[in-house]
DNA sequence: ATGGCAGTCTCGGACTGA
């Protein structure tokens, strides 16, 4: 089973290359983050017709999170517990059946937090905080579970091409990277780094400044994963390649290919 | 050496992102 991040940068100027996608790399589970769609303007019926079920939390203009699945989940929930105050749809979990028990499933778009000196830091720290509280939770669980997104966190200065330029960034700050180890402490596992942790995998290029025909890179998608999932990993890609695709989000899927079937 | 993008909402340009 395949189960796979992608941080799309708008559903409906990505829908072809989506649909391209999913026919080559036939993913079995698909976390999307910033479809910039409300739920109803998400062009579900493209998705169908490709054998996926579609399950939304959109806002509009910006942010907004899917998930799309070979199979219908047992359960979804929308939202990032902790804060009833945060409207921002930045997160959607999902539970599947697969044989032998459940896989749980999150897709994730933690806030970007930039400019450090304005709100939106302080909103991404508390977000990163409500994350660590609600995985604490969930890993009690016991199950196998994926939390798969767009974290703006660049863990390792070997993760960008130039540290320097990252220094005083909200995705390369002491506290960001304090924040994400404290998650990953919990008992995570990313996927990427079991693989190899090897410097310059990057899964995001920006559209500027020719940074992916230089390779000025950064590693911020990525799949956390529960000691019971991380026990059925057995790769863990990155779609590099449709970053030279005609109209391209500017970031990349990962994948992770788990010996879990559906029922 | 410098500056260089793109999507949404909406039809001009503000806002957002990384």
């Amino acid at each position: 089973m395949k189960i796979a991040t992608w941080n799309i940068n708008g559903i409906k100027a990505r829908q072809e290359n989506l649909a391209q996608w999913l026919e080559t790399e036939k993913p079995d589970i698909v976390c999307l983050q910033e479809i910039k769609s409300v739920d109803e303007g998400f062009p579900s019926a493209t998705f169908e017709a490709l054998g996926y079920h579609v399950e939304t939390h959109g806002q509009k203009g910006f942010n907004g999170v899917a998930l799309l699945s070979r199979r219908p989940p047992e359960d979804v929930s929308r939202g990032l517990p902790g804060d009833d105050e945060d409207a921002q749809s930045r997160y959607i979990e999902g539970v599947f059946s697969v044989a032998g028990g459940v896989i749980r499933v999150a897709s994730i778009y933690l806030p970007n937090g930039n400019p450090v000196d304005s709100d939106k830091y302080p909103y991404k720290l508390g977000w990163m905080a409500r994350l660590r509280e609600h995985a604490r939770t969930l890993l009690a669980l016991e199950e196998p579970l994926v939390l798969a997104g767009d974290y703006n966190v660049i863990p390792r200065p070997q993760d960008c091409h130039d540290p320097a330029v990252w220094a005083g960034d909200a995705l390369f700050l002491p506290q960001t990277r304090e924040a994400f180890s404290a998650l990953i402490g919990l008992g995570l596992t990313d996927a990427v780094m079991a693989g190899s942790d090897d410097g310059g995998q990057y899964t995001f290029w920006d559209y500027q400044a020719g940074a992916w025909q230089k390779n000025n890179g950064i590693r911020i998608d990525h799949l956390l994963l529960s000691a019971e999932a991380t026990d059925r990993l057995t790769a863990t890609a990155i779609g590099k390649d449709v970053r030279s695709w005609e109209k391209p989000s500017d970031h990349v899927p990962v994948v992770g290919t788990f010996e879990f079937d559906w029922v």
